[in-house]
DNA sequence: GCCAACGTTGGC
DNA sequence: GCCAACGTTGGC
């Protein structure tokens, strides 16, 4: 079992889209590194640290879980999508999506009170430059969230 | 809107 | 294979 953290815009997927549907395909992915997370290390049952970002509040915003394995992201075959990749093809899919399902809803641990937290310091999010949309959560930060998250908010 | 950081592209 | 130019991410 490992743990993850996802970003998401909440614009295109928030938490309440999750609260709603219970279940989101997580498409749009286009960078190598997260595909290759998705494709040769994420797993059924896999903890997840539902971010949101590029927007006035970024922090997470709920605990999720994978739940279900890789199939070709059907939006890079869509023209009308903005995730269209005309180098991609049925045949070689370059991109990949899975289902992400709902836990629970948290209180929003902002970004701001990640970055003051010594025990998150080591999170990737956290690292500067960190542009990655999907990035693994040792055991030991994943349970320092779930801590962080029972206090209440500042 | 700005800008730092990083990934990708493409000429050579 | 190098690397400059360009595009994107994402916090502020």
């Amino acid at each position: 079992m490992a743990f993850w953290l996802m970003k998401s815009e909440p614009d295109e997927a928030s938490i309440d889209d999750l609260v709603r549907l219970g279940r989101l395909p997580w498409t749009g992915v286009r960078n190598y590194q997260a595909r290759n997370f998705m494709r040769d290390a994420m797993q059924l049952g896999d903890g997840v640290l539902f971010y949101h970002s590029s927007c006035p509040q970024p922090g997470v915003a709920g605990l999720a879980e994978i739940a279900s394995g890789t199939v070709p992201d059907e939006t890079q075959f869509d023209p009308a999508s903005p995730y269209f990749d005309p180098k991609s093809s049925r045949d070689a899919p370059r991109w990949l999506q899975l289902d992400v399902s709902l836990v629970r809803k948290t209180r929003l641990l902002p970004l701001a009170e990640m970055r003051t937290a010594p025990e998150l310091a080591t999170m990737q999010v956290l690292q500067r430059g960190n542009r990655l949309s999907i990035t693994p959560v040792t055991a030991a930060e994943w349970r320092a969230v779930l801590k962080r998250l029972d206090r209440a908010s500042a």
